[in-house]
DNA sequence: TAAAAATTAGGACAAATGACCTAGAATCGT
DNA sequence: ACGATTCTAGGTCATTTGTCCTAATTTTTA
């Protein structure tokens, strides 16, 4: 088999059990169990436990990009794109309320192991961040599209980690309709300060 | 030494060492170390690292309990205390930037985990959810006491995880207005209502 | 003070981990 | 087809982990 399809496996496992299991608690061995690879195959492809994050984040990042740039892309407005982002906690609702927010959980752990991979965690966070303060600038928000930004990211974090906690609850709905309920009052409130110009 | 001394500062140190590094990547010898006890000694208090972890939720629980009480105690309106939840954030911020909110991060871990120990970590979440619930119906809101709880909970948690996420912005200050004023918008449409009847 | 109980120290042990090595198998270019 | 490169398998190794045991020491009790 080519080695990038190998390779690609590993990543898309690994990715995986990080995100169900966390990070430090994930063996080489069960990475490469749930492959189907020898341990010995998978050293080949990634030398130490830091390389195979680097790739995990990597690819989190390429996803997540593609996901931003395709809303963008389409013919949706900076609003439609900023509600399509609050749906993701709808989209992955499943998930959420299993394993909690991939982003922000990883980054917790990162953070509290001090390890190298942290800042690559806080780079998931940055391309939220400034991918939504882009679309509240395309709304008008030059002053403070960034603490809105950060806002609606803290909003996601704090909606995924209680849904997690109460899986069994309809919380994340109420608190998906609350943001954007939020935003159209952003949006109302910059098409007032419209009509003042 | 008497057993219920050393005790607690096993307990003592666990917290904190299970808070600024993680349930999992601490291990019985660095707890000990931190005591100052040796690991044999240790296994006398402690048989199973279940056992610390659930003397450390206690311990957390108890702490919560009397601090949330306390207010309650002294002649603080229902309005006051919701804020000085909410001013937990600040009063701990420095703790925050580092290491996360010490309820959520444990919570995430042990659900990951999959670990026993994970419906006392969501405990520590019920106390402050029930407890946020009866400040708000002290404030008049009883049928949508529960979901305001759940509302302030999701907003603090977020917040923290972005403030562990960008320690270095005024941030969680920035945050922490907004969900002052989001309290006065509440308590204020309380009394909009009363003057109704 | 002497016996009994409680507490501590330090070592032992199997299991698991990350890292590494070498030899064989598959694939490829020529 | 065949040598060279790429890929894979399985084993090894030192270290760390949670758990457990026994002997020594301190504290309590009578």
């Amino acid at each position: 088999m080519a080695a990038s399809a190998t390779r690609e496996k590993i990543v898309t496992s690994a990715d995986r059990l990080f995100y169900e299991r966390g990070f430090e608690v994930t063996s080489f061995a069960d990475v490469a169990e749930v492959v189907g690879i020898s341990r010995g195959n998978f050293y080949y492809h990634f030398r130490t436990k830091d390389e195979i994050l680097d790739a995990v984040i990597e690819r989190r990042i390429k996803q997540r990009h593609d996901m931003l740039e395709g809303w963008v892309d389409s013919d949706q407005s900076p609003k439609q794109c900023i509600a399509s982002f609050i749906g993701i906690l709808l989209m992955n609702n499943k998930k959420i309320r299993s394993f909690g927010c991939p982003v922000g959980t990883l980054f917790s752990e990162l953070a509290k192991l001090n390890h190298p991979g942290g800042p690559g965690a806080r780079a998931l966070f940055d391309l939220f961040r400034i991918w939504l303060r882009h679309r509240f600038e395309a709304m008008g928000r030059g002053a403070d599209a960034d603490a809105l930004a950060m806002h609606i990211l803290a909003r996601s974090q704090g909606a995924a980690t209680l849904a997690n906690a109460y899986p069994d609850e309809p919380f994340l709905e109420t608190e998906v309709a609350q943001m954007l309920a939020w935003l159209d009052a952003v949006a109302g409130q910059q098409k007032q300060t419209d009509k003042e110009d």
